[in-house]
DNA sequence: ACAAAAGTGTTCTAACTACACCCATGA
DNA sequence: TCATGGGTGTAGTTAGAACACTTTTGT
């Protein structure tokens, strides 16, 4: 048995679509290159695997060196493989996306870099490498899970109003649906649960605070959409 | 603007979960291999991952090599990272899952190989590498993939019996479905089509044969298990 | 005629859809 | 008191769950 690595292997690379919701609607996280190729051009963060590295771990010096951010909804999304996407080389990308508040972290330190900035998904600019079908295939599967599971939470503040993850779910999926039945079948699912207080300031009715229920069982539920 | 490939780079396997429906069981092709690491222990088929080589090129290389099979449905599973995985060295593992219908090619020629067998998914061998991690995704994906979209089909001949579908479902999910229940749902869904043939033979009624309807547009149909 | 498995229909229940009014607040 | 958006309930419809008898075939 010897090792194997002296043999020539692809690079790795770790691409993240990083959501965030911002101005009632969904945005992503894009970089600003510096370097050949695709200088100057619009690309997801992303770095090379190292050595001894696993690819959360990746994940996170992304988002530390780029945002200063240490916690955050992850899950792997597909691993891309095209001969070309990189004029470098033959390099893989195994692309996670992840789920952020975007006002939680810029007002702390090791704010956002220069270089990064945030745009409406219905909007973006072109892509280098082959990052816009990696995040067509993020904004699909970010679509179907938030039907299923409780992930748009992790969008919002830690405490949010119904009318704002009402909001969010529009802004996600790109429809509108009844504020009374989405009211029911969140409230009915237990993954929220109110905390007796009301968001002030607005010039109409307060409406009630509510927080993620962490206590929950995980379980499905079934947000259906006509 | 250099190459980047003289960095020192993981291993890339491919690793395949390949399904085949026998004797009313949903059963895995295991391999037994012959060198070290796991020599003589069962683990799930896998090459690695070539210089100029796409991820499905492998997965073909692989069936044609061990099984002679050209023709399967193919989807990647997921990517495994662990820094333990393979005791040569660091090496990812791109893993793909593949339905076939093992009836369809023991008897053409390229036939199975001496080192891989059926085993049924209730009664695996211990599996070396992580690859009792990877068949665990790959069984909870299909379980999942099979509610909503028609692969099941991948798994039988091209001319099937409701009947034998129906005993597909149940083993696949592990759970018993109501016969006039499922009937009804598959064939709303339009995706199977009577061939106004039915399978003699059997001492009892012969059932009707049915083909998967090709024509049709995708779409989701929904089977609800209670 | 009998045993074995396939084919078929209906009733009950739960869930989703559609929809309109009252309430709280700040200006 | 008015404008704005938040909170609530109900009737109608659809889809799923539960369930039993008849039909076809070979022996």
């Amino acid at each position: 048995m010897h090792a194997f690595n002296k043999y020539p292997n692809p690079s790795v690379a770790i691409d993240l679509v990083v959501f965030g919701y911002r101005e009632g609607k969904l945005n992503l996280l894009l970089l600003n290159r510096k370097e050949a190729p695709f200088q100057h051009s619009w690309t997801l963060p992303g770095a090379f695997l190292q050595m001894e590295e696993l690819f959360q771990d990746t994940c996170h010096r992304i988002l530390r060196t780029k945002l200063g951010l240490e916690r955050f909804y992850l899950e792997q999304l597909y691993s891309f493989d095209a001969l070309d996407r990189d004029p470098r080389g033959r390099a893989l990308s195994v692309s996670y996306y992840a789920l952020i508040n975007p006002a939680s972290y810029t007002t702390t330190a090791g704010a956002m870099a220069n270089d990064v900035q945030w745009f409406p998904t219905e909007d973006l600019p072109p892509l280098g490498f082959d990052h816009a079908s990696i995040v067509s295939v993020a904004l699909k599967r970010l679509r179907a899970k938030i039907l299923y599971h409780p992930v748009g939470f992790e969008l919002l503040e830690e405490a949010f109003t119904l009318p704002e993850l009402h909001q969010l779910y529009e802004a996600v999926l790109g429809v509108s649906i009844d504020r009374r039945n989405f009211r029911r079948k969140i409230l009915e699912s237990g993954y929220i649960i109110a905390t007796g207080q009301k968001r002030t300031g607005a010039k109409n009715r307060h409406p009630d605070i509510y927080q993620f229920n962490k206590a929950i069982t995980p379980h499905q539920f079934h947000l259906n959409i006509s």
